[in-house]
RNA sequence: GGAGAGGUGGCCGAGUGGUUGAAGGCGGCGGCCUCGAAAGCCGUUGUAUCGCUUUGCGGUACCGCGAGUUCGAAUCUCGCCCUCUCCGCCA
């Protein structure tokens, strides 16, 4: 969320950033409501403090035992004319909140400005793109002959976009998450967490997905619970502290997390239908940190850092690109987007996105620390460190051998019983 | 799901409709004492927002959340949320 404060003495500032990403916002509108509610607000303090004022007379003279009839009658009408400016400074907030809400976050001046991903800058390639000398397979084609993806019975049990992992498919899911969590723990310094995976929607607006973005949730408000299904571990990981006040040693915090992902993207139909690249359901690692303001920037190079050094324990190609600031997300001050190799579709695919949402994130869901006398909000940091399902798919395409068989990166043998390789049944 | 108890500052815990932003304690900070520390003693200590003569002063709000009663609510009424105990159900 953007402060107001900031919005009225910056505001070409912002004008300039929401043009750099696509986004209409009545600026104007929202100084009116502001200011009107600024005045109603004065009006009503001025009120209750001639309220507050009676009501100490009020209280001496009938300790004294003496007749306070005449004041409580005066204060009758204040008191009616304060429960009606209440009720406009009420709407005003609630109007100005809404406003608020839907504004997005202001670039920081590293990123490139631009209308679309032609504009993202790249930043480094790790790794050569591996030449076949056969004609590579997708990973739909591969899993279905080593039978370990099964996307049609998938279909009959929920529908499209969801897959159903068998044997060394789903082992390799369960070894990838293990692989990310033992690495970001053991050598990384995160702390593990397991958090719930479904969460309310003052979460949800903690970390931005609402009110903005609801199309993109499952909800399951049945019986009338005020619940959704977490579109990534960020939501609850990041609303640990929310409406907390940490302490500046405790910073930075880093934290770990393992959940399935559940994602509507009523809006996306039409995109990557084939395969596991976009699924309503898929698993992901996810790294989050809270940091002081002044060092969130260095810890996004690191934690972008700890997501690569995943794929090259894989051995897998990437490269790293700055989203420009018509492609970033919504609460994003800056984001890298690490993209692996995919052989079936020859293309470079996002599956890791490391974001600085520095305090916009802190100012909606109230997570701050303390190191003088004032709290001051926190900068809270994440990234996938990966998704799984996308690992599955750059594993099996860029470790495919002509007969069909899939070799398994030596990083991951460990956690996979020492096997070498997935082969075809039979 | 049923019955009961409860939700007060960083934490614990008092609180009779009227100098209660809130006793007391713990913790924190400053000081005295000490070679130094501990103990002891003294003082101090929340958040947000607005205004001003801006190292400060003043106004307003905040006792789980929301509505109501009242001149006035932490305190009374209603609704909701959450926690704990017991019972039921359940992996």
């Amino acid at each position: 969320m953007i402060d107001i404060k900031f919005l009225r003495e910056n505001l070409e500032t912002l004008r300039t950033s929401l043009e750099n990403r696509r986004a209409t916002v009545d600026l104007d509108a929202i100084l009116t409501i502001d200011s009107a509610r600024r005045t109603v607000l004065h009006e009503m303090e001025q009120l209750r403090a001639e309220q507050n004022r009676a009501s100490e007379e009020i209280a001496r003279l009938k300790r004294d035992k003496q007749d306070a009839t005449p004041q409580m009658e005066a204060m009758k009408s204040v008191s009616a004319r304060i429960k009606e400016l209440d009720e406009e400074v009420r709407g005003a907030d609630a109007a100005l909140l809404d406003q608020l809400l839907v504004i997005p976050n202001l670039p920081d001046a590293s990123v490139p400005v631009g209308a679309d991903e032609s504009a993202n800058r790249l930043e480094r390639a790790w790794g050569e793109p591996r030449e076949f000398d056969f004609e590579p397979k997708d990973h739909v084609d591969l899993g279905a002959a080593l039978g370990i993806l099964d996307f049609e019975r998938a279909a009959k049990i929920a529908g499209s976009r969801f897959c159903l992992s068998r044997g060394q498919g789903a082992r390799l899911e369960r070894a990838l998450i293990n692989f990310f969590l033992d690495t970001h723990t053991r050598e990384h310094g995160y702390t593990e967490v397991l958090p719930p995976f479904m969460a309310n929607s003052d979460s949800l607006r903690g970390t931005g997905n609402l009110p903005k973005f609801k199309e993109d949730l499952f909800s399951i408000g049945n019986e009338g619970k005020d619940l959704y299904l977490i579109p990534t571990a960020e939501v609850p990981v990041t609303n640990i502290y929310r409406d907390e006040i940490l302490r500046e040693e405790e910073l930075p915090i880093k934290y770990v997390a393992y959940s399935p992902c559940f994602r509507s993207e009523a809006g996306s139909y039409g995109k990557d239908t084939r395969g596991m690249i976009r699924q309503h359901q898929f698993n992901k690692v996810e790294l989050v940190k809270f940091t002081t303001p002044e060092t969130s920037f260095e810890e996004l190079e690191q934690l972008t850092r700890n997501a690569e050094t995943i794929l090259k324990k894989l051995e897998l190609p990437y490269r790293v690109v700055t989203l420009c600031t018509g492609d970033m997300g919504f609460g994003s001050a800056k984001t890298y987007d690490i993209e692996v190799w995919v052989p079936g579709q020859k293309t470079y695919r996002e599956i890791s996105s490391c974001t600085n949402f520095t305090d916009f994130q802190a100012r909606r869901a109230n997570i701050r620390f303390r190191r003088g006398k004032k709290p001051e909000f926190v900068h809270t940091l994440n990234g996938s460190g990966l998704a799984v399902g996308r690992t599955v798919v750059a594993i099996l395409e860029n470790y495919q051998q002509s007969d069909g068989s899939v070799v398994i990166p030596e990083a991951l043998r460990p956690y996979m019983d020492g096997a070498e390789r997935i082969l075809p049944p039979g």
